[in-house]
DNA sequence: GCATAACCTAGTATTTTAGTAAAGTATTAT
DNA sequence: ATAATACTTTACTAAAATACTAGGTTATGC
């Protein structure tokens, strides 16, 4: 799991999605100006949450986009995935001929990180968010992630 | 929090010269060789983490670079925060002028997942990596974050 | 049929990542 | 002292990712 501008780009604009969806659909050029994303890089973005199927679009006017599921059922790490190609985190390209245990610890390192991370997304969702909970709240629910002491 | 292949490396090389620590320094060229990352990025990586105070350098024949502290002391966000300079998440720099409050909304979700994610990173350490504890058992320790069931 | 808005393709500037190259500085074993 | 070792610094570069631009096409509601 890579943590990026584009992730956060794609998580924005699917949360404004989310706060105005009242069966109408949303344009991107609406979403360009709220929250000043420019209209092509949000196609590119809205092209693949289409592809995995996070949202439906409609043409023509009075087209755009709606979320094709419930908020609740739209995880963020669902989003960053969608959009933030998965990197390879593996140096011996998951193939395990790495030389030694050393390197492969690393791997199976970098492995569990990507893992905890991606579970702590996968708890928070859409709905989480538009209900104004903070993540902190949401982290600290039954099935989520609660949080390190501060 | 920002999370690339740029921390990675950083950390692996330290979980290196952590395994690799007995009082004698370890040089970059090692770590290069073993860890199949050139000895001139190494020397960049190094060179922050040695101005974070995470690592010590002798020089002269049989130098190399040290733990600056106890692998239990060294967490996995210091060293990640030591090689990525911190990206400034808030669209609004920082300075709240955003328009409208669902600008503020997405600002104060992505600095809470960031402090999540960074709690998660603070609470393990250089000494739970090279104890071979997994990631896992870690992340389930009273001060840490629990992981999300599957 | 016309405006609207999604959809698609290609290109491009900028930044980051990862690595090279080269020259220099400090340390120390001999 | 001197050579060897090893860090330090600067500058440069290739490749990739990011963010954006331009120009078109296709579908559709009015």
């Amino acid at each position: 799991m890579k943590l990026t501008t584009k992730g956060r780009y794609a998580v924005t604009a699917m949360l404004d999605l989310a706060l105005h969806d009242n069966n109408v659909p949303v344009n991107l050029a609406d979403i360009s100006t709220r929250q000043v994303i420019s209209l092509a890089y949000l196609e590119q973005l809205f092209s693949r949450l289409r592809k995995e199927g996070l949202v439906s679009s409609a043409r023509g006017p009075g087209g755009g986009y709606k979320l094709a599921k419930a908020a609740s059922e739209i995880s963020l790490s669902q989003i960053i995935d969608a959009v933030d190609e998965s990197v390879d985190a593996t140096r011996c390209g998951g193939q395990m001929n790495c030389q030694g245990e050393e390197q492969c610890l690393t791997h199976d390192l970098w492995e569990d990180l990507s893992t905890q991370i991606r579970g702590f997304m996968t708890g928070v969702t859409l709905a989480d968010l538009t209900s104004r909970r903070s993540v902190k709240t949401v982290s600290q629910r039954q099935n989520a992630i609660p949080m390190v002491q501060h």
